[in-house]
DNA sequence: ACCACAATTCATCGCATGGTGAAAAACGCG
DNA sequence: CGCGTTTTTCACCATGCGATGAATTGTGGT
């Protein structure tokens, strides 16, 4: 694969580089990209605030480099399609809970969530998340008027993201997996399969 | 009532007061407090930077004076609690949707809510609507754990202002507010009566 | 007309931000 | 060693911010 004598990455320390980008997403997870200053993480990764822009070009470049998901999230939604409607509800719920648990993909996560209130990020949610990711898994769910059911899914589903991972209001931010979606499912469950007005 | 002369309020032109106030109150709903600077509110109402920080004090006077609520939110809940648990979800819906339908409240609650990701607006939701609001509201309506219940409450009705207000995300933006009821009643009257994992 | 006081503007200060380009230090390889 | 590349720092610039205090304009009361 490497055709000519592959010479990159010479000297034995760009792990800088490394530690940039987590600091870079420790701020951004913690204070969402307005609030946060190139200068700030520099100083988190002990470095010239000249290196962070050598490195990765500019803040919004920055952003989009500290905050790329590893995966697909759409490929963890897979699984709830084949089953069908029944119980689709709690299996997409665990499907929320287990990413936003798993360690490599919650900075990532809370540092867009952080920044879902200015227009980047609110566009992002509401022109990509809800129509490209949720509305397609209520299409392959075979339910009928996805375009207001899956809406409502997001409604709820934000709301529970925000109260337990970004205000950390208790007890819902300390309560277990399933716990969560026992309470949850049943409401998602309704708003996928149940009534819906003037229909 | 004016014991001495009352000589305030002098020249007939202190409506400029009001023009900046009402420009804050746009800015802080659009673009939350820490993306709206002092000088666009001053430019918005045809005015010095200087004046407004001579009318109010500093950025942050500023914003609680724009946003200062001319109601006591718990006043309007007062009707929910009087006739009891059955039917409180739709009840407690109807006056959050008409508190956010009020021209007079749109505003202040927009900027209240644009800031409610950076900290002192996450502490004010946490630490401020929830336990100070929403818990009394469920304690008089003798609900048993409150402390779980109202909790739950919030995150889907913190999802739906989010939704509904902020994202506007369709169709639930521009859905009559019967059909919100309809479809989210249930919801918020399962989370005060219903079931409870762990009981 | 004059005066006191309120309303408003002007000219700045100090500070933090994102960004740039050139210089310097560190390092591997021959 | 000494060369070339990479890594890192230094010294700036332009901009926008909140804030301050002095000066200016406008107005009403007497």
């Amino acid at each position: 694969m490497t055709g000519p004598p592959r010479r990159g990455r010479r000297p034995g320390a760009p792990d800088t580089r490394a530690a940039i980008l987590a600091a870079a997403r420790a701020r951004f997870a913690e204070h969402g990209f307005a609030s946060t200053s190139v200068r700030s993480i520099a100083a988190d990764a002990g470095v010239d605030p000249a290196l962070v822009h050598h490195y990765f070009g500019t803040k919004d470049d920055l952003f989009v480099a500290a905050l790329e998901l590893p995966v697909d999230p759409r490929e963890r939604l897979a699984g709830v399609i084949a089953e069908g409607p029944d119980g689709a509800g709690e299996r997409m719920l665990r499907v929320f809970l287990s990413v936003w648990d798993d360690p490599d993909l919650r900075l990532p996560l809370l540092g867009l969530a952080r920044s879902v209130l200015d227009p980047s990020g609110q566009r992002l949610l509401r022109d990509g998340f809800v129509p490209a990711v949720l509305h397609p898994v209520g299409v392959a769910l075979g339910i009928d008027r996805p375009e207001v059911r899956m809406p409502l899914v997001a409604s709820q589903v934000i709301g529970l993201i925000l109260t337990r991972y970004l205000l950390e209001v208790e007890p819902i931010a300390s309560m277990p997996a399933d716990d969560v979606v026992a309470v949850y499912g049943p409401t998602i469950q309704r708003y996928l399969t149940g009534p819906l007005p003037s229909a």
